[in-house]
DNA sequence: CTGGGGACGGGGCCC
DNA sequence: GGGGCCCCGTCCCCA
């Protein structure tokens, strides 16, 4: 019996003690779950706050930067490549890569002309962008953020410093500090990429690649200046030929990336430059014909611009260009003269070793980035143009060379040389690379008495007399002079009576092509202008200007 | 409207 | 291959 109550007691025991195990169990796993859900809802809303400042720190420095430029510079082209966030004149971002270019001009350059001038404020544009990373803590102290420096001397954005803080608050911490490089010295050993070209910059000290190419001797200013670590191919005839101290890259992955690639140490990097390697690879060189644009080096788009898409915050930046402005006289040498149409894409094969470093993260402003010699040999132009990012799309631009037969264009003459953009043949590689100048807007000529830019040195000559009055074309009918045989020649229909140009609907004939084209507005009824005191319409804008001057002066 | 000139962009050819 | 020139077309402006 007591055996029986015994057994039954301790069955009892049993039960309780399951039933409190359970509980406890039950318990434990409610506030493991309740934790859990707090845990990952505080993670997801970090994450959200963390993406959206990274949006709005993008959306205010591309902001900033197309606004300073359209102040700055008017008149300079603009490439904008949304995604590849190319910019003429200044280093080319293509994807991963970044590939700084600058024209390989000659004379033009002047290591004393100043850098990067706001014309009208007359402050330097450094431009120092931070972009913080989502999740840097989690990356560790070591992390690198994608870090594109926008600073411009004496100017603070505070803005920006305003989202770099909030983004610290958020528990982001910072790994690269927006650095004031114009007036705080930079004590640190491990400043970043993008602080040391700012300090090339200042300092006297150049990454300077010496082009040594046979083809291409007379080009003794091609500098470069990129890719670090990045040591030249074995083959490449850019030899690094002045390089100051060792400097220590801190390179920065994108922080988009960072919860996907903390794990993923390819992509962090953090990397000891040894001064005996860092053949900074910024090509020197913008002109489109050249350089990363130049058909010879076509993998610098072709293939550069594709290894890291979407792993690139990518703000697009708009060139400003012309800094130090290219003055070209007559007389003077090209800019495009003695560039190399060689092995560009050599130095940049050397990315392979580098391709979770530098391409993955800088994007840094070209006026960042651009020594002295770069920043006086950007090209211009002179109108405006915007540039389209079919520059940047696809490998077809990269087919400005050799192709036997491939004329396009009827010509004795073998065209081999194929413009990148229209494909049209060229029969020498100089005739291309002014073609292309068509879709480049690149005016490298500079008039010194109008600041007027042409993209030819014999437009420029010709222009030139406006300034001197020189009009060699004279009429051998009425002694009137001209500056230009075109001019003449047209001028001597006047004589002739000829009227080459007749209206299809009245049979009306003009001397004048525009005169014709004028002329057809009439028939077409096509007004317009409209006068804005008295609504009548013009088919021409002259034609309002003389209306509203005879019958509205007055207003 | 028409006539005409100034200036410029671009292609092609010649030296 | 590079520079210069010729030529053509075009835009703009003015009388």
């Amino acid at each position: 019996m007591a055996n029986c109550d015994g057994v039954v007691f301790h069955t009892q025991i049993a039960s309780i003690m399951e039933v409190l195990a359970n509980a406890a169990v039950t318990e434990i796993c409610k506030l493991v779950d309740d934790d859990y859900a707090v845990f990952r809802l505080e993670m997801s809303q970090s994450q959200k706050e963390n993406r959206a400042l990274r949006r709005k720190l993008q959306l205010l420095e591309l902001k900033v930067s197309r606004e300073r430029v359209l102040a700055s510079r008017p008149n300079s082209v603009k490439i904008f490549d949304g995604y590849r966030g190319m910019a003429r004149g200044e280093e080319h971002f293509t994807g991963g890569h970044r590939n700084f270019v600058k024209p390989a001009g000659l004379k033009p350059w002047r290591d004393d002309q100043p850098i990067a001038i706001n014309e009208e404020t007359g402050t330097s544009t450094q431009h120092v962008i931070v972009i913080e990373p989502a999740d840097a803590e989690a990356v560790g102290p070591g992390a690198s953020s994608l870090v594109k420096q926008e600073k411009t001397e004496g100017e603070e954005d505070p803005q920006h410093s305003r989202d770099i803080q909030t983004g610290a608050a958020a528990g982001v911490a910072p790994p690269v500090a927006v650095v004031d490089l114009a007036t705080t010295p930079q004590p640190r050993t491990r400043p970043s990429i993008t602080e040391v070209i700012l300090k090339s910059e200042t300092d006297t000290e150049t990454h300077r690649l010496l082009h040594t190419g046979s083809d291409h001797g007379s080009d003794p200013e091609r500098l470069l200046l990129g890719r670090l670590g990045c040591s030249p191919a074995p083959d490449s005839k850019y030899l690094l030929y002045e390089n100051s101290s060792p400097r220590t890259v801190h390179s920065h992955q994108d922080s988009s990336d960072a919860l996907e690639t903390v794990n993923d140490l390819s992509r962090s990097y953090m990397t000891e430059m040894d001064p005996g390697i860092m053949p900074l690879v910024l090509e020197t060189q913008t002109d489109l014909s050249r350089g990363d644009w130049n058909p010879y080096s076509s993998r610098v788009y072709s293939e550069g611009c594709l290894d890291k898409k979407g792993e690139v915050i990518v703000i697009d930046e708009v060139k400003v260009e012309g800094d130090a402005p290219l003055t070209c006289n007559a007389d003077e040498t090209p800019i495009w003269k003695g560039y190399s149409q060689g092995n560009t894409s050599d130095f940049l094969d050397c990315r392979d070793g580098l391709e979770t470093s530098l391409d993955v993260a800088i994007h840094s402003p070209s006026h960042a980035l651009r020594d002295p010699v770069s920043t006086s040999m950007a090209p211009s132009d002179s109108h405006g143009r915007v540039f389209f990012d079919q520059v940047f799309n696809s490998n077809d631009r990269a087919r400005v060379q050799t192709q036997g037969g491939g004329a396009t264009s009827g010509n004795s003459k073998e065209k081999r040389f194929l413009c990148m953009f229209c494909n049209k043949g060229f029969s020498c590689l100089q005739k291309v690379e002014i073609h292309q100048r068509v879709h480049t807007g690149e005016n490298p000529f500079n008039c010194t008495q109008c600041e007027k830019r042409f993209s030819r040195q014999d437009h420029l000559k010709r222009h030139q007399r406006v300034h001197t009055g020189e009009k060699p074309f004279s009429c051998p009918q009425c002694e009137k002079r001209f500056s230009q045989a075109g001019d003449l020649k047209r001028h001597q229909r006047v004589h002739t009576g000829e009227k080459p140009f007749s209206c299809t609907q009245c049979h009306m004939r003009f001397a004048l092509a525009g005169n014709l084209k004028m002329h057809l507005k009439v028939h077409e009824g096509e007004r317009p202008f409209t006068c804005m005191h008295c609504g009548k319409k013009f088919s021409e804008r002259s034609y309002l200007r003389t209306h509203q001057q005879k019958k509205h002066s007055s207003v």
